[in-house]
Order: C-alpha cells, then structure tokens, then sequence
DNA sequence: GTGCCTCGAGTTCT
DNA sequence: CTCGAGGCAC
C-alpha cells in the first residue's frame, strides 16, 4: 500500500485523499463504536501510513476531515495475543424455570446424587459487559487479557490498570498465583455522559461525533484503546465472579470463594445470593428481574453455579460450557415487521437456505433486516408468505428468529420452494426421509464451489489471513483457484496480481505469505477444511487421533469402499437388513468412538469420487501436516485404550470416560484384542468373560480411582 | 425401540 | 443460536 507511487497530480491525490478519509472514519467507526474491526490492524495501519504520505506530498490538500487531525483516532496498533493458561468458558443459557430445573435433574444424575441430597446453588446478575482475567503473581497484578475466543485472549493489562475498581496488589493471605476472572463493564449513566462528551468535544472541533452503540461496545472500546490515558478518562468498573489458574483456592464453595474476592477488595455483585436449591434460585431471579430497569447497568440475564467446588470439578465441561453453571436469560424482546422478500442461498453443502428480507426493525437494540427460515418446512410451519406480517425476536439475544406470521387480512400466494438451483439451474431436491433441499450440481456449482473455499481457509480450519470472500472471488474469477491446493500454487501468479486495483507488492506478500505459512497446518484443521460431511472439528479430531496421519485414514476409507462392495447380501435377506449389517461393519472397521456408518460412508463417498481423490492427492503434494498428537496429562493409562462395564458406583460413566479421556485414554464401547484395560464394576456380564479369554487386565472402579488420583486428577 | 447427548451445518449483526 | 440427525446407553 504505502509502496505506491505517489499519485501523478493534484486531481488524483484529492480523490484518494478523500476516498481514505472515508474508508478510515469507517474502520474507526467498526473498531471504536462497533467493536467489530473488519481489516487487520496492519491493514489498518497501511491506510493511515498511505493517508500520511500523501499529505506530505500534497500539504495543501488537507482535508478538514483528515483522519490525521482526528485526535485519537487511530486504534491501537497491537494488542499482543496470548493464551489464557486456563480456557474461559462461555455458559450454556437457559429460557425457562424448566430449563433451570433440568440442569439440576442433569446434575443430580450425572453425580449420581439421592433424591434428598441437597443441590445448592449460587445466582448473581449477568452484566453485559467484556469478560477479562487478571493474573496475580506474588499478589501483584502481572497480566490483563480479554476473553478473547476463549483460548486466546488480546493483553489488556496496561489499560486495565487505570479501572479504580481494581486493585493493584493482593493481600499477604492470598495464593502465590491467582487469577481472578469478572466483567468490565460501563453504567448506563456514564455510558450516556460519555457519548455526550463525545458529541461536545466533535462540534467542538468541526467534526462528525463518534458515539458508541451501547454501554457494551464503549466498555469495548475503551478497553481496547492504545493510549492507557484514554481508558483512564473512561468511567470503567469491574466485578469479580470467578477465577482462572490459582495455586490454591480460599475456600471450597463458590459463595466462599466470592466471599474471599470481596475481601481482596474486588467488587462482587450485590444480588449475589446463595440458594439452598433450585426454587430459591428461581426467586433470586425473579427478584433480579423486577430490578432491571434500576440497576445502574445493564444485565441479560442471572448466572447459576453449583456452589460445592469439589462437584463443579467431577462435572467438568461439555465443548466450551462447564456442567455447572448456567445463564438464565430474560425473555426476548419481540418486535412486528413485514417480510418483504423470501430469498434463496446455496451453501457449501448446497442446501438450498430461504433467507426472510425483512423490513428494517429495531430487536434488542439492533436492527434487524434478515432472518433465516431454514428450511422448506419451517416456511410450511409458519406458512411463511412474501407480504406477511410476522413477529421476529433475537433468540439467546443473537440470532433473529421468525416466531409466528400475523393472520392476513387479504389472501397471498404461498410461497413456492424452488426445484432448481438459483444459482448453477441444477436439479435440486431433498433426498428420502430428509428435510433440507439440495443442489444436485456438486462441484459445478459456482456457489458451493465458493462456499467450500471460503470454508477451507476459514477460522475454524486452515485460518489463512486475508483470504476473505472478496479476494477468493476474485481469485476464482481470475480462473487461478479452482481448487485448495490452487492456493498454494498462488505464488505463480504473483507478478500478475501486483499491479492489479487494490494489490500493491506489499499486500500480494503478505498474503503469499499467510499462505505459506500454513504449509505444515495442523491435520484435524485440514480434513475439517475439505467440508466431508459429518465431519466437522471434532470428528476430525477423534478421527485422527486414531489413524494419526492423514494417508493412514485415506487408506482406512478405501478399506470402507472395498468393504462396500465386498460385503455380500445374505441369501433372502431383505435389503434394510442388509445394510444394518453392513453399517455396523462399516462402524467397526473404523473403530473410533462416536464415528458410526454416517461418517464412514461420507468418508468412503468422498474417495469414491475420482475427482475428489485428486483434490486429495494434489492438496497433500502442497502441504505436510506433521502427525497428529494430542497433549494429555500423562498417566499409566495415555495411549491405552480403555472400556467400563458394570455397574460403578462412585461416578457416572459419562464421568468414567471424561476421566479417562483426560489422561490420554481412547474409551471403547465393547472389549477387542485392541483393549488395554477393562474397568469393571459389579454385575459385568460378557465383557468380563471376554476380557478374561482375550487375557486383558481387568480392574475394579476403585483401582480405577487411584490411576485417576495417581495423574493428579 | 426409545431417549439422551453431542455434533455438524446453517445462520445474524456489529 | 437452533435445528436435525448420528451414535450410543438403557
């Protein structure tokens, strides 16, 4: 960008001067108000260094909306990455009193709890604001990171230093490590006076205001400023609701630890309550809720923890949500529109979506212009029509949802679902016993042809920077990627893409950069990335963990193909019969939990088709994803595989294997030579007998409970 | 055969 | 987030 020439005369340097002045104002408006940067912040700063240097060659071309003279404009520059030591966890959310009742039925049965053993319970307000984990070593606070995806947080600490709310230092009793876990957030008053400040100092100085959209996105943007002293001018608070990595914890409830955060001076939330069981949860809820629209900031909604900490640790987390706790949501707000236009996307998969365009209507505070209606039948349910005045509310206060169709007053025709393609005209159809619509027109289809590429190289598989919609569109159109490993043959045409509009040498290197920088990605990633169906992330990964490399699972599909077409009907069997049994083959030969015949035939179809085993081939000369190893807590049992039978009687088998899936051991359903270890309980039937023939070490639940205590579970 | 539970696949807006 | 459906335990 900034190694462009420098335009030729004054007519072309007024109109790029003026051209970045808008795009600037509108990635500060993305970044500050929105709190959703769009471009990297180097992308970022390329625009403003290009804006520079055309002002020094053209000083009087100024602009009075320069974004050189917006004081603060810019964004922060770099906030470093960095892991968080322990994941923060989103919540699982629930809508209804019943929802809450079930988490606790739930909980009593997976602790395998009495009937009339007590479940207490703690609640607390739910504040919108920015999750944040505040690392105390030596009782001195080190480290500030946002939540970030979880995983991966942005370093915040110098800006999290000027929030008064938050101490500096820990008393002499407090653990050695500690990191304390809560929300920034800004009261609505401030949020306001803010926004007018805002306004005041932009007419001021002759400029458009900026102003943020809600107390949420200014706690955002505040918090992510690069200059410290802005943060410090910015009414930010905190309040403290749990912890992160800690080398010991003060107390063994989480209304104990609460209690210990008060003392170390964090602010806790004043409706903090601790409830014998499920009803006094329910009536601090409703107490929170009559509340609301007082309280100084906003909240969507009451957390729920398990208060005992030696249970929320047996229960562990599903995906990214503890077992434990829980979000009780306020209801959403719904609002009337008019569903102008029912549209049709195709995606990768080549499911036909109905797309409602709506006429804009404010929902929750945002305003909303589409919605999806999933599917044929979900038109047919709503009996969804082009005209039709519908009720629409943003479930979980996300995504919008069409939640009932007004009675019309004068007849419309139904909507007719299209039997073809929109994009490529293929046949489209939905197949036996299947709900979704699709285009037959596979890899001919120009829409999921884009569509696999976008998710090729999309966060959750290869991640490469810069690829986005835009550029693959281009580049597609450009006829020079057709196919993944096409993007690594790009470097070929990196002289024809310099010079093209929008590519300078420095942003082409960049991407040919990105790119290379995935040679060696991470095999799960890549075979998730190729779209197979049913298999996303985590099949990709159980599958892996199995055959390691990404050959050895090719040759384990063809082994599915050969047993396809090898495995003979019986004779007078009927054809449903036939296959169950095939499945069941099919499941077996792969041998890997959770991954039954649906998968293996995806599998074997995918390399049954010529053109996709080149795709494979031509794909894996270009990269070399290295073998696939999980990091686990070593233990006797790592690499073992492991199978429970009987009854236990301390955990639940959902516990059993969680455990041992911690250590590093493969679960398996029934005992093969391929067992290693047979955890049995009282009542084991056949599996015993077998372990015995095939000479398996079998073990009791209580001999399991020490290798478990043994890895310092 | 039934009933969880989890995963995959699609989606919105900022 | 929601939905459907795969996989597995009972």
């Amino acid at each position: 960008m900034t190694d462009a020439p420098l335009p030729a005369n004054d007519t072309a340097a007024a109109a790029e001067l003026a051209r970045l002045a808008t795009e600037i104002a509108y990635h500060n408006r993305r970044y500050h108000t929105e709190d959703a940067p769009e471009i990297s912040d180097a992308a970022y700063d390329a625009l403003v260094r290009r804006n520079r240097l055309i002002e020094e060659a053209f000083p009087a071309l100024i602009r009075d909306d320069s974004p050189s003279r917006q004081v603060g404009a810019a964004p922060a520059a770099h906030l470093a990455k960095v892991a968080h030591a322990r994941a923060m966890m989103s919540l699982d959310n629930a809508f209804s009193d019943e929802d809450v009742l079930e988490l606790v039925a739930r909980v009593r049965r997976f602790l395998r709890l009495g009937a009339e053993e007590p479940v207490a319970l703690t609640a607390e307000p739910k504040i919108d604001g920015l999750s944040c984990s505040l690392r105390y070593e030596d009782r001195r606070l080190v480290q500030a990171l946002t939540r970030g995806d979880g995983a991966v947080g942005e370093d915040v600490t110098a800006n999290v230093r000027t929030i008064a709310d938050i101490p500096a230092t820990l008393p002499a009793a407090a653990p050695d490590v500690f990191e304390v876990r809560g929300e920034v957030y800004m009261e609505k008053a401030a949020f306001a006076a803010l926004n007018r400040r805002l306004a005041e100092e932009a007419a001021a100085a002759g400029k458009e205001p900026r102003q943020f959209a809600n107390p949420r996105n200014a706690a955002a943007g505040s918090l992510r400023q690069k200059d410290p002293e802005v943060t410090r001018a910015r009414p930010l608070r905190f309040l403290a609701h749990g912890w992160g990595e800690a080398s010991a914890i003060p107390g063994d409830t989480q209304a104990a630890v609460v209690a210990a955060l008060r003392d170390w001076r964090f602010p806790v939330a004043a409706a903090f309550a601790r409830c014998d069981d499920a009803a006094g949860a329910l009536a601090v809820y409703r107490a929170i809720e009559a509340q609301r629209a007082d309280l100084a900031f906003d909240i969507d909604g009451v957390v729920y923890k398990l208060d005992r900490l030696d249970w929320q640790e047996r229960l562990g987390s599903v995906g990214r949500a503890p077992r434990w706790a829980i979000a009780h949501k306020f209801p959403a707000e719904q609002a009337q529109t008019t569903l102008e236009r029912i549209d049709i996307q195709v995606g990768r998969t080549g499911k036909l979506t109905p797309v409602a365009r709506l006429t804009p209507v404010t929902v929750g505070g945002v305003v909303v212009t589409n919605a999806t209606l999933h599917n044929r039948d979900e038109i047919a349910r709503l009996d969804a029509r082009e005209g039709d005045r519908v009720i629409l509310q943003r479930a979980g206060d996300v995504i919008p949802q069409i939640v009932a169709v007004l009675p019309r007053d004068t007849e419309l025709p139904p909507f007719a679902f299209p039997d073809h393609c929109p994009i490529c005209r293929s046949e489209a159809v939905a197949e036996e016993g299947e709900v979704d619509v699709r285009c037959t027109g596979g890899l001919v289809c120009p829409a999921q042809r884009l569509e696999r590429l976008k998710h090729f190289v999309s966060r959750g598989a290869l991640d490469i920077d810069g690829l986005g919609e835009k550029t693959l569109v281009e580049l597609i159109d450009l006829g020079w990627i057709t196919e993944p490993a096409d993007i690594f043959r790009l470097a070929t045409h990196r002289d024809e893409l310099v010079g093209r509009e929008g590519w300078q040498a420095r942003s082409v290197d960049a991407l040919l950069d990105a790119i290379e920088a995935r040679r060696a990605p991470d095999a799960a990633r890549l075979l998730f990335g190729l779209g197979i169906r049913h298999v996303g992330i985590v099949t990709a990964r159980d599958l892996l963990k199995r055959y390691v490399t990404l050959p050895a699972l090719a040759d384990k599909a063809h082994e599915v193909i050969a047993l396809r077409e090898a495995l003979p009907a019986v004779i007078g069997e009927t054809s449903e019969r036939h296959r169950t049994r095939l499945d069941k083959a099919i499941a077996e030969l792969i041998g890997v939990e959770n991954v039954g015949a649906a998968v293996g035939h995806a599998l074997a179809d995918f390399f049954h088709e010529p053109h996709n085993q080149a795709v494979w081939d031509d794909l894996l000369a270009q990269v070399s994803p290295p073998p696939f190893v999980v990091e686990t807590r070593g233990s006797e049992v790592t690499g073992k595989t492991v199978v429970f039978t009987g009854k236990l009687e301390t955990l639940s088998r959902d516990e059993a294997k969680a455990q041992a899936e911690r250590l590093g051991a493969h679960v398996a359903g029934s005992v093969s030579k391929k067992t290693d270890l047979l955890v049995a309980g009282p009542g084991a039937g056949s599996k015993a007998t077998k372990a015995a023939e095939l000479g398996i070490t079998v073990i009791d639940e209580a001999a399991w409970n020490a290798i478990v205590a043994g890895a310092g579970e």
